[in-house]
DNA sequence: GGCTCATTAATTGTCGACACTTTTTGTGAT
DNA sequence: ATCACAAAAAGTGTCGACAATTAATGAGCC
């Protein structure tokens, strides 16, 4: 039930890799300030390495849309916005519609069988430890994994898992998003499923934007709220 | 009538910008071959510069699609397959159908009265210059630009314009695909703007979906024509 | 006191050199 | 001749230092 890995590079290789995944952990969850200027010198000073790698780091970052770089002047982490969320979950509505349309093509019988045996294993694990947000949102990040990666698209497979991911984490964490919607995020998960496995590319992709479409008004009403 | 800008960046200001320009260039219009392992070292004495911004450049080329890179064993420019097209296209339908809804809604009208005129504009310089195909793709490339900005989607801006921009332009490239389908693509881009001026999202979603597709299959056709 | 401009300090971009990894070459055995 | 294995060559990853640019500081003027 561990995290499910996003990256073609199982585990920290070079330098610059380790360095990626601690960044990008501390910025998803706040460790290091939403706005915050990143200099490359005091990084290399806090991780013990040269400024090579971390220019390496910082250019996947912003890769991952986690920084912005602006020439010769040095890259500052992301500000989190009601706008950037919209934006954001428009692609995601759009794109993850489009995986589950091609996933109802394209995913063999034996991988749908198993996304649904692993639903139920879930749901159990679940059933166990109400209310424990961590698994839920390890469920949910692999069910969502599984069918973009079923998509057999290499970029839109790229996008979502790599580029639009962490930034997708980031809004969701940085506003203490992990939350309910447990059971009825499992009966859509399970819906979703069932129509690939009937090959209803079309129910799928409607079934997906609507559960995202969810995801996103329920972390809106979340923002809304802390501002009140 | 020049080459639209694609990048925020106006002209190469640092080393690597200007490599990074070059090396997109080359590798679109074949000058580096499809499939070729391109060494650091090589390409630094090529340009008469150090390693370190021919690893930024190729860095960034990595980010638009146009070299894989494998950790330790260097880049290879990507090959072009008849899959590859298809995955590309089949999310370029999906992204810019996205941009034509979005652009209905948040395209100011001044912005759609100077995207007719210059549409316009292009119809004629064309009937001038029958069958010169660089201002079709010019005036192509132009009117889908106009459209992914018109979006106010940052997200979905970068990816169309920066990310999945170059590669499209290696496939119609390299395979001799610039060519006919001047006056048709010219009367399914005005119906498309006609569709935004109208605030019909639904409808310039739909017909730029069809233009992409249409285009996909003349690619296609081309491929085949080729291998027979 | 606030603004402009020159000077200083800090940060980024680039360079050449070294360490480690991968690939190639070459040697020997089957 | 083919294959396995070892040595060498090439290439990438990282380091520290210098050059160029940008941001900060302070003096002078209004």
């Amino acid at each position: 039930m561990s995290q499910p890995q996003l990256t073609n590079q199982p585990l920290a290789i070079t330098s610059s890799d380790r360095l990626l995944q601690e960044m990008q952990r501390a910025i998803v969850e706040g460790d290091i300030a939403a706005g915050s200027k990143m200099s490359e010198q005091e990084l290399a000073r806090r991780f013990n390495v040269s400024r090579a790698p971390v220019r390496e780091a910082l250019a996947r970052l912003e890769r991952c849309h986690l920084v912005e770089r602006i020439p010769n002047a040095g890259v500052r982490v992301v500000t989190l916005s009601p706008e950037g969320l919209l934006s954001l979950y428009q692609l995601r509505e759009e794109l993850e519609g489009l995986a589950c349309r091609l996933a109802a093509e394209q995913m063999a019988d034996s991988e749908i069988a198993e996304l649904q045996q692993l639903l139920e294993q879930h749901l159990s694990t679940q059933r166990v430890k109400e209310g424990e947000s961590y698994y839920q949102e390890a469920g949910d990040v692999d069910f969502h994994y599984r069918i973009i990666q079923g998509s057999k698209n290499p970029y839109l497979i790229n996008m979502l898992c790599n580029e639009l991911y962490y930034l997708v984490r980031m809004y969701r964490v940085q506003m203490g998003m992990i939350g309910p919607r447990v059971s009825r995020a499992f009966d859509e998960h399970r819906a979703i499923l069932q129509a690939i496995a009937n090959r209803d590319g079309e129910l799928a992709d409607l079934l997906m934007r609507r559960h995202i479409a969810a995801s996103k008004t329920n972390i809106e009403r979340q923002l809304l709220q802390e501002r009140k």
